[in-house]
DNA sequence: CCAGAAGTTCGATGATCGTCGTATAATGGG
DNA sequence: CCCATTATACGACGATCATCGAACTTCTGG
């Protein structure tokens, strides 16, 4: 308890608590690995509408908050956008060089 | 196509065609991710009922079933029991790092 | 040869998941 | 102040999943 600094609405866990299986699951969909490919990439944050899924805008929002709850990007509000960031530090001390592996097998 | 020169009932993905959201979904279950360690840490083939699995026979088949069938592990018939094994050199070709990122994430 | 051990197969069941459409906020520009 | 943009919430639907028990196969040892 007591990294609520930001917003109170998003629900991100703490770096110390990721759970591995959680982090293992949301990398499992191909839809979401694309999101972390392109927040890879891009080293910046990008909001939830730059991203070519060829799915519904609900989808998107649930893929999102997945892989927020798994801890594996952050989101913060940024006028009328949402801006999506990877928490690569954090899933780099969490879980050393899985992050790296998972994009390096992207092919 | 023709890398079946072993057993022609279990079916064995070739290395170079394993799914890396197989993988992960595979990996992303708290059961088979105690199987995948034990078969790391013997690192000699195991059979099926050695494992401190809490469920039941037929579960422990599905397991090992989804294991196989995503390239992790690899199972040989011997007398009557299956022995099992990781298909360590292969995932570590394909998906270099991938393994013992998720085995180093153990604690 | 036969009893037991080790796995598999086959439904079935309840849970979770990915997807959608629609309705509902929150925000910034004219 | 209203409207367009951006995203979320809420069911809902079909698919997949983890789990089980019971019946079946296959092999070994006595």
């Amino acid at each position: 308890m007591g990294t609520a600094t930001e917003s109170p609405e998003l629900l991100h866990p703490p770096a110390g608590e990721l759970d591995l299986t959680a982090v293992l699951h949301a990398l499992s969909d191909p839809q979401r690995l694309r999101i972390v490919r392109a927040l890879a990439e891009s080293e910046e944050p990008i909001s939830c509408g730059s991203f070519g899924l060829d799915v519904s805008k609900s989808t998107r929002t649930h893929h999102f908050r997945v892989l927020r709850e798994a801890g594996i990007i952050e989101q913060r509000r940024e006028g009328t956008c949402k801006l999506s960031s990877l928490r690569r530090a954090e899933l780099d001390a969490r879980f050393p060089g899985l992050l790296d592996a998972v994009l390096a097998a992207d092919r």
